[in-house]
RNA sequence: GGGCCGGUAGUUCAGCGUGGUAUGAACGCCCGACUUGCACUCGGGAGGCCGCGGGUUCAAAUCCCGCCCGGUCCA
C-alpha cells in the first residue's frame, strides 16, 4: 500500500501543541511526538521499538473499570456534541458481504458511508461490542493486547460535500482532550503514529494513538475508495475512530494483563477452577511488559517467540513456557467463551457452514483450552458465570441463557462424538504404522487427520502416545493446513445470461412499481419505455412482480394492436423491470400496452409468501429465539423455508409448528405493509427484520402481521391471514448441519395434499386388502413374513446345492465324471440357469466332499456364456490351476477370465463356441496334470 | 460457496491400489455345554439390495460418471 503525502498529517493541531515529525528507525514509520529527545514511535510491537511502561504504573489519574472507562468515553464525547448510539447486534445480518461486526463503522456501511441513507445523528458516538477472529491465536499470548472480543469506541462525523461536520484537525483534538483533561494522561506521553488504512474496500490516512507503549486508539479519516488497486476519493469523508475500550481500562488500571481489567473475579474462579493458585505475580510482571512484542502469525511459532522473550527477562525458556502455558490458557478461556455468549446470544446456531461455522470454531477451540487444563466439566460454569457478569450490561445474554447452555451441549456432545470417531480412527492408524516399522506419526497423517476428521493434533497426540507412537506437531501446523487449501480455486462458471442488458438499461428512468401501490392489482396500463431484441420489454410502470426474495416473477400477458404476447420472465435490472416475452410480435417503443398478470398464480405465490413469514414465527416460537430463516423459495403446489436450529426436528415440533401457524391464519391477522427509513425500522422492530438478509436502500419496505411476526420484505402479501386458508407442512430435511428445511403447501394445494397421502393409504389399504386403521398391524406383519421367507428360500438353494454335489442332480443327464491320473473331474451343464452363486455354491459342497475333486461347471443363455471351475486342495497340488483353465478357454468364446488356483470364473459373449471351450478346458486339465 | 474423508452384518470396521466365492474380523444377539444362578470360558448358529442410480466388463463392494446421506476443514 502506498504512503501518503506528509501534508496529509501535518496538523494546525500538532503545530499549535509543539508537536515533531520524527521517524522510527525501527518500524520506518514518522510519528508525532512532544519529546525531542524521543528515538522510537514508542509502540510496543514485534519490531521491538519500545516495551509496555504502563503495567504497575498506570499513566492515568486514576484507575477506571471497564464499565467506567466505556461511560467516561462516551460521556466526554456527548458532551462535546455527539449523539450516544445504542450498539448493533456482533451479528451483522444487515449486511451480506461479512458475518460479524468487528469495527463501529460496519453499524454504518455500506448506505450510510456511501450516502444511500443518512446516519442515525452525526456527529454520534458509540460503544459497538466487536469480533475479531483472526486474532484468535494471540489472544493468550499477548496478554490482551489481542482478543477476539472488545468494544470499540468510535466517534463519527459524515462530512458531505455540502455539510461538513468535523475532520482531521478536530479529531485529534477530541482525542487528545480525552486522554489528556478526562484521563488525566501527560500530553507527553502520547505519540501518534502516522500510517495507512484500508479495508473492505475503503482507504484513507490514519493516525495510531500511542501511550506507554499501547495504541490505544485508530483515528481513521476515511475518503478513498479502493478500484483496481488505485485510490479514487469518496463524495462522503468519514471519520471512523476506533478507540480500544479495554485497553484504555487496561492501560488506566496498569493490569499485568488486559484480562485482569475485564474480567477481574471472573478470571481469579477461572484460575481457581484450573488450580491455578500460586502465581508468581513478579514474573508475571516482567513478562507483561515485553509482552506486547508478542505476534504470532502463521510463520512465527510460539515457541521461538517464547525463547525471544525468555532472554529478554532472563529466565529459561522451558521455565517460562511452564509458568506461561496454563495462564495463557486461562486468558484465551475467559476471552473465547465471553465472545461465544455474544454470538450464541443472538442467534446463532453451530454448524460447518458460514457464522454457524466461527461459532463451531470457537467451541471446539474453548472445549481443547478446558481439556488442556483439564477441567472440561467446568464448560456450563464459565459460560454461566459469563452470562451473569455481562448480563448487566448486555441482557439479552441473560434472555437467551437457556437457549445457551442447550445449544452449548449439542455440540459439546457433537465434539465428543468427533473425538471419539477420531480415537479408534487413530488406534487403526497407529497400528498399521506399527505392523510397517513406524513410529512416528508423519506430518501428512496429522493434516490429513485435522483436515478431514476435524481431529487437532494435541488430541491425536494423546491418543497415539498411549498407543506407543511418537507424535511431534510441527510449530507451522496450521500454516500447513493452509497449504493444503491452497490450490487455485475452479473459476466459477457464473450464468450471467443476460448480462448485457445491465448496460443496456443505464440512464433508463426508474420504474413505478404498481404493485406496492395496490398489491391487487390485476391489469394497467404502461407506456412502453425501450424494447431489447424485440424481446426485453421495459415499461414506465409495471404490475408485474420480478423474481426476488425467493418469490417467482408474475407471468401474464401484454396487449397492444390487437396483439398478444405472452410473459414468461420478469426481472430487475438495476433500477427498471424488465419483461421478457416469448415470440410472436413485440410492442413498439413509446406505444401503450395493456399489460394483463396471471392472477391465479400470483395471489397463490403471496398467498405462500405470507405463509412464510407466519411459519417462520411460528418455528421461532416452538423452537426458540435462535431461529431465523437461512433460505426459501415460494412456488405454486409447495414452498419451502429453511431455519437455523441445532437439532433435527421432531414429528412432534413440526405438527406443533403447523398447529400454531394455522392459529395464525385462523384468527384473520391483518397485514401491515409500510415504507421507513431503515433505522427507525431497525430501532422500532430489532434487527429480526432481516429475516431474508440484507435490504438494501434508504427506506425499507416492513411486513408486519399483527402481533405475530415483522419482516423487512419486498415480495406481495395478502391483506389478511385469513385468505391463506390453510397451512399444510409436508415434510422437513436437515439440508445442513444446524439447518433444517421445512416444505409446505397453503390453500387448495395444502388440501391436495392432504388428499395425495389420503390416496396413498387408501391404495396401500387396497393393495393389502387391509382397513386403514389396521394398516399398520398389517404392513408389519407382511415385513416380518417377507424376512422370513428370504431366509427359507437362502436355504433352500444351499439344501439344493447339497443335494445336486451328492449327485442327485435335476439335470444328472448332462453331469459328466471323469477320473484323470487320480482326480475326478465333474463336467456339469447348467444351461440358461447361469447364476453364479449356484454354480460356487454347489462346486463348494463337491469339494467338501472330495478335495481331489475339480468342477468344470458352465452355461450359457441367449447373450453370455460363463465357465466356472474350482479345485480341491489335493487336485491343486497335483497341478490343477483353476485360473489358467478359466483364462484360456474364455479366449475362445470372445471373452476373459481368471482368478485362483483353486477358483476362477469367465466367460464371452460367443455362446456358441462354449462346447469348444469346455473341451479346451479339460485338454489343459490333462497337460497340468501331466506337466506334474 | 469451495476442498478433503467416509457410507460393507445390530455396532465398530477390514476388504477396494492390481475387478474373479463377503470361508470377512471383533463386539453384540440366539441356542447348547460348564454353573444353584450370574459372569467367565468353550461349542454351534442366525444376521449383508457392500448408500442409490447409470456406465465400462464375460464378471463390479472394488474402476468411471451422477446423485443422496454423514463427517470435517477453509472462506
Amino acid at each position: 500500500m502506498e504512503k501518503f503525502p506528509a501534508e496529509e498529517y501535518a496538523l494546525a493541531f500538532f503545530k499549535e501543541l509543539g508537536y515533531v515529525r520524527k521517524f522510527c528507525p525501527t518500524c520506518k514509520t514518522h510519528f508525532w511526538t512532544l519529546n525531542h529527545e524521543q528515538e522510537t514511535c514508542g509502540e510496543a510491537r514485534a519490531e521491538g521499538c519500545a516495551v509496555y511502561t504502563f503495567i504497575g504504573n498506570p499513566p492515568t489519574k486514576r484507575s477506571y473499570s471497564l464499565r467506567e472507562m466505556r461511560e467516561a468515553f462516551l460521556s466526554f464525547f456527548e458532551r462535546h456534541g455527539h449523539m450516544r448510539i445504542k450498539p448493533y447486534p456482533v451479528v451483522a445480518r444487515w449486511r451480506d458481504d461479512i458475518y460479524l461486526t468487528h469495527a463501529s463503522i460496519i453499524d454504518f456501511q455500506p448506505y450510510v458511508t456511501e450516502g444511500i441513507a443518512p446516519p442515525p445523528a452525526n456527529p454520534l458516538v458509540i460503544a459497538q461490542p466487536c469480533i475479531r477472529l483472526v486474532d484468535i491465536t494471540n489472544t493468550g499470548p499477548t496478554f490482551g493486547k489481542y482478543v477476539t472480543i472488545f468494544e470499540m469506541g468510535g466517534h463519527h462525523a459524515f462530512n458531505y460535500p455540502d455539510k461538513e461536520v468535523y475532520w482531521k484537525d478536530q479529531t485529534v483534538r477530541y482525542h487528545h482532550l480525552f486522554a489528556t483533561k478526562e484521563l488525566g494522561i501527560k500530553p507527553e506521553a502520547i505519540t501518534y503514529k502516522e500510517e495507512v488504512w484500508s479495508g473492505g474496500g475503503n482507504a484513507g490516512p490514519c493516525l495510531e494513538c500511542i501511550v506507554g507503549g499501547l495504541e490505544v486508539a485508530t483515528l481513521v479519516f476515511m475518503q478513498y475508495k479502493v478500484i483496481n488497486d488505485k485510490f479514487v476519493k469518496l463524495p462522503i469523508r468519514t471519520v471512523d475512530t476506533g478507540y480500544g475500550i479495554e485497553r484504555f481500562a487496561w492501560l488506566s488500571q496498569g493490569a499485568p494483563s488486559a484480562f485482569h481489567t475485564i474480567y477481574g473475579e471472573l478470571l481469579d474462579k477461572i484460575f481457581k477452577m484450573a488450580g491455578i493458585t500460586k502465581i508468581n505475580q513478579d514474573l508475571l510482571a516482567k513478562v507483561a511488559n515485553v509482552s506486547g512484542l508478542v505476534s504470532l502469525d502463521k510463520t512465527a511459532g510460539l515457541f521461538e517467540i517464547r525463547k525471544k522473550i525468555a532472554a529478554m527477562i532472563n529466565v529459561e525458556a522451558d521455565v517460562l513456557d511452564k509458568f506461561l502455558f496454563p495462564i495463557e490458557n486461562a486468558f484465551a478461556i475467559a476471552d473465547h467463551t465471553k465472545c461465544l455468549s455474544f454470538i450464541l446470544s443472538e442467534g446463532v446456531v453451530p454448524s460447518n457452514i458460514q457464522e454457524g461455522y466461527l461459532a463451531r470454531l470457537l467451541f471446539r477451540r474453548i472445549y481443547r483450552l478446558l481439556r488442556m487444563l483439564d477441567i472440561s466439566d467446568k464448560l456450563y460454569d464459565i459460560f454461566d458465570l459469563q452470562i451473569r457478569y455481562w448480563s448487566k450490561d448486555y441482557p439479552h445474554l441473560h434472555e437467551m441463557r437457556d437457549e445457551i447452555m442447550e445449544i452449548l451441549s449439542v455440540e459439546e456432545e457433537k465434539f465428543n462424538e468427533t473425538i471419539k470417531r477420531g480415537g479408534s480412527l487413530v488406534r487403526r492408524i497407529a497400528e498399521e504404522l506399527k505392523s510397517k516399522g513406524i513410529s512416528k506419526i508423519p506430518v501428512e497423517t496429522l493434516t490429513e487427520l485435522y483436515d478431514s476428521h476435524g481431529l487437532p493434533p494435541e488430541i491425536v497426540k494423546e491418543t497415539a502416545e498411549t498407543e506407543g507412537l511418537a507424535v511431534e506437531i510441527p510449530e507451522n501446523f496450521y500454516a500447513l493446513i493452509a497449504e493444503r487449501h491452497m490450490q487455485t480455486p475452479k473459476p466459477t462458471e457464473e450464468v450471467e445470461h443476460e448480462k448485457w442488458l445491465e448496460n443496456e438499461v443505464v440512464g433508463l428512468p426508474e420504474i413505478e412499481e404498481l404493485y406496492y401501490k395496490d398489491q391487487y392489482m390485476r391489469e394497467f396500463e404502461a407506456a412502453v419505455v425501450q424494447v431489447f431484441k424485440d424481446k426485453h420489454i421495459v415499461l414506465d410502470r409495471t404490475c408485474f412482480y420480478p423474481e426476488g426474495g425467493g418469490q417467482p416473477a408474475d407471468k401474464g400477458f401484454l396487449m397492444f394492436d390487437g396483439e398478444k404476447a405472452e410473459v414468461v420472465d420478469v426481472q430487475k435490472v438495476g433500477k427498471v423491470i424488465v419483461h421478457k416475452i416469448s415470440g410472436g410480435k413485440a410492442p413498439k417503443k413509446g406505444s401503450v400496452v395493456k399489460g394483463v398478470i396471471n392472477w391465479d398464480r400470483r395471489y397463490a405465490l403471496m398467498k405462500a409468501h405470507t405463509a412464510t413469514h407466519i411459519v417462520n414465527a411460528a418455528a421461532r416460537r416452538v423452537l426458540g429465539q435462535h431461529v431465523w430463516q437461512f433460505g426459501t423459495q415460494k412456488g405454486i403446489e409447495s414452498s419451502r423455508l429453511d431455519i437455523s436450529h441445532y437439532r433435527r426436528l421432531t414429528r412432534e415440533e413440526v405438527k406443533k409448528i403447523e398447529l400454531l401457524a394455522n392459529e395464525a391464519v385462523l384468527r384473520n391477522i391483518p397485514v401491515e405493509i409500510s415504507w421507513m427509513p431503515r433505522a427507525e425500522a431497525e430501532n422500532r422492530y430489532g434487527f429480526r427484520l432481516y429475516q431474508g438478509g440484507a435490504v438494501p436502500g434508504k427506506e425499507i419496505r416492513v411486513v408486519k402481521i399483527g402481533d405475530w411476526e415483522v419482516e423487512a420484505c419486498a415480495g406481495t402479501h395478502v391483506q389478511n391471514t385469513g385468505e391463506i386458508g390453510f397451512i399444510k407442512i409436508i415434510h422437513s430435511e436437515r439440508i445442513q448441519d444446524g439447518v433444517e428445511r421445512l416444505v409446505y403447501s397453503v390453500g387448495v394445494q395444502a388440501l391436495k395434499a392432504v388428499q395425495k397421502n389420503e390416496e396413498l393409504l387408501w391404495r396401500v389399504s387396497e393393495i393389502l386388502n387391509a382397513p386403514l386403521e389396521k394398516l399398520d398391524k398389517t404392513a408389519e406383519k407382511f415385513v416380518k413374513e417377507l424376512k422370513e421367507a428370504n431366509a427359507e428360500r437362502r436355504r433352500l438353494i444351499k439344501e439344493i446345492a447339497k443335494l445336486e454335489s451328492a449327485g442327485v442332480s435335476a439335470e444328472a443327464e448332462i453331469e459328466v465324471v471323469r477320473e484323470i491320473s487320480g482326480v475326478k473331474l465333474v463336467l456339469r451343464d447348467f444351461k440358461e440357469n447361469i447364476d453364479v452363486d449356484r454354480m460356487v455354491q454347489t462346486a463348494n459342497e463337491l469339494i467338501k466332499r472330495d478335495d481331489a475333486m475339480v468342477a468344470i461347471f458352465y452355461g450359457a443363455d441367449e447373450k453370455t456364456a460363463r465357465i466356472m471351475v474350482m479345485a480341491g486342495k489335493k487336485a491343486v497340488n497335483k497341478g490343477v490351476n483353476a485360473g489358467e483353465i478359466v483364462k484360456e478357454a474364455s479366449k475362445i468364446i470372445g471373452g476373459g477370465g481368471g482368478g485362483k488356483p483353486n477358483f476362477a470364473q469367465g466367460g464371452g459373449i460367443n455362446t456358441k463356441k462354449l462346447q469348444k471351450a469346455i473341451e479346451k478346458a479339460e485338454e489343459i486339465l490333462k497337460e497340468q496334470l501331466m506337466h506334474k
